[in-house]
DNA sequence: AAACTGTCTATTGTGGATAAAAGACAAAAT
DNA sequence: ATTTTGTCTTTTATCCACAATAGACAGTTT
């Protein structure tokens, strides 16, 4: 096959939620922003719909004639982009199968695996190379580097420097920039959490990535910013595997971020960095304890 | 085609200059080596000196029967790899004609216009998106985010934190360290080409590249080392359409680098970072002044 | 007049095919 | 006992084809 109609099917989905809410659906061009796919994609989920006796679709008319079940959706597993399968594939190879450094990776047996066509494994794999853990040799095998310990000592290293400097012009931006407003809504989160942490800690995950990359976007550094990925990805997946002490450890996190923020709406430099340091710190702790 | 067989037109090139050098030419594994292919491609080459009765090569036995003559090199255009070419025409394409920010690009176009697949274009494109000039919208076009004023400001952001940070760790290695070696014919050169500045200031480039990736490199941190490539693809291409007053610039900047280099021989950190940092910004500002 | 729909075209994403290049292994030579 | 060669298999780099998706334009509706 050519190609998955993901991106239909996951529309699809998130359609059939919009049509639970009203009686009828909006002109095309609109659903498609809401959606956030073309016109085409957009007919092609109302033609299903009209199928599915779901909907009756004349021109403009777009009527409701009932309520989705469970079954009209498609499977979560069709839905995903096939990017997100080989990611998802490929970190999951390289972390649990012992991945040793220096490993040759095989595109074809790669690709193999995962049940897809070599095109897509390498173009993942040119996309992944800028994490820093794998390598090309050209004309042959890519090469493992490894999640070692040097790997994250020079992945915080970058991301203290890049923190740092982030936070601080964090400080300077002007008292009505939308980021203080964002600030807010994440502070908010923060205590909620922490209120119910027992049962919330792990939101923390999610909320620690929105977080630094609020400060890290205030650089206004495309390359500030483009790291943050790095950090994102690495932190995801290591917050999969390593699931000891999780309560204990976000809870900490967490109060050292309300630190932070406050520091940062201080505007004090010398309290931001101290404040910043003292969370870049344990954050860096945190991940090479889990490494060896 | 599958494939062009570059590596061999290259490496069968490379061999001819061996060639015009001995009587006889090594084993196979060993002039593997030498040329960096596989012995597959040694024995391609083998063969066709065979045909073009250079040589005379029965197993171990490889006599030289004549010298190399112009014509039984392959031309140089048939030597570049193709992704060598995409990047050149990309490159000549957004910086010549008219680059205008937001502009979007079209995969299919830039391969019908080099005359290639979509396959290499596109793994070409997603290569390039690391150095910030383009961006991908999912389902559809890239765009070009343009060589900008504010491009070259964060671009050069980043860099002055890096270097800064490669400065000092430079100092701190240790006496014996290859590097020092390094440095000292680097400083050689450097008063090599002052002293016939007239004639040699276009050397300047490649040795400035090699100065600054050696500074680079002494942070042991790849995130750090990686991201000197885009200061080498910026810089490579700016030199190649910004030549005025290179004479001076060149020269000016040679001094700032002896400059540098004596205050890293020096180990001292204050004095280390002032002549760091009169070199940078004034490489900032020349880049700067090439842009608008 | 502005927004919407019908229809058509162009481009992207992905699998498959194939030549080039790498590389494995046993037999042969030093 | 290495190193080299002969032979064969595997993998990469690249083109091409085709379905999914985006997008353009004219005609239609409000």
């Amino acid at each position: 096959m050519a190609k998955q109609n993901t991106v239909f099917k996951d529309a699809f989905n998130r359609c059939l939620k919009l049509l639970a809410e009203t009686s009828s659906l909006p002109s095309e061009p609109e659903l498609g922003t809401t959606l956030g796919v073309s016109r085409t994609t957009v007919r092609a989920i109302l033609t299903r719909m009209e199928e599915l006796q779901l909907l009756a679709w004349d021109k403009r008319a777009k009527v409701v004639l009932r309520q989705p079940k469970p079954e009209d959706y498609y499977p979560a597993e069709e839905t995903d982009s096939l990017s997100d399968i080989i990611e998802r594939s490929f970190m999951r190879r390289i972390l649990a199968g012992g991945a040793e450094p220096g490993m040759q990776i095989n595109e074809l047996e790669l690709a193999r695996d995962i049940g897809t066509g070599t095109t897509s494994v390498r173009e993942f794999l040119i996309r992944f190379s800028r994490f820093g853990l794998i390598e090309k040799r050209p004309n042959s095998h890519w090469i493992l580097k490894g999640f070692t310990r040097e790997f994250a000592l020079e992945l915080t290293e970058v991301r203290e420097m890049f923190e740092l400097r982030s936070a601080a012009s964090f400080a300077a931006l002007a008292p009505d920039h939308p980021a203080w407003a964002d600030l807010d809504r994440i502070e908010t989160l923060h205590h909620e959490i922490l209120a119910d942490i027992d049962n919330r800690y792990k939101e923390f995950s999610e909320l620690d990535e929105r977080f630094h990359l609020l400060v890290h976007t205030s650089s206004s550094n495309r390359f500030i910013v483009d790291f943050y990925d790095i950090i994102t990805i690495v932190f995801h997946y290591h917050y999969q595997w390593n699931k000891t002490n999780a309560r204990e450890r976000n809870a900490r996190a967490l109060e050292e971020h309300l630190d932070y923020i406050a520091a940062l709406r201080s505007r004090d430099p010398a309290r931001i960095e101290t404040a910043c340091r003292r969370h870049l710190k344990s954050a860096r702790e945190t991940l090479l304890q889990s490494i060896q």
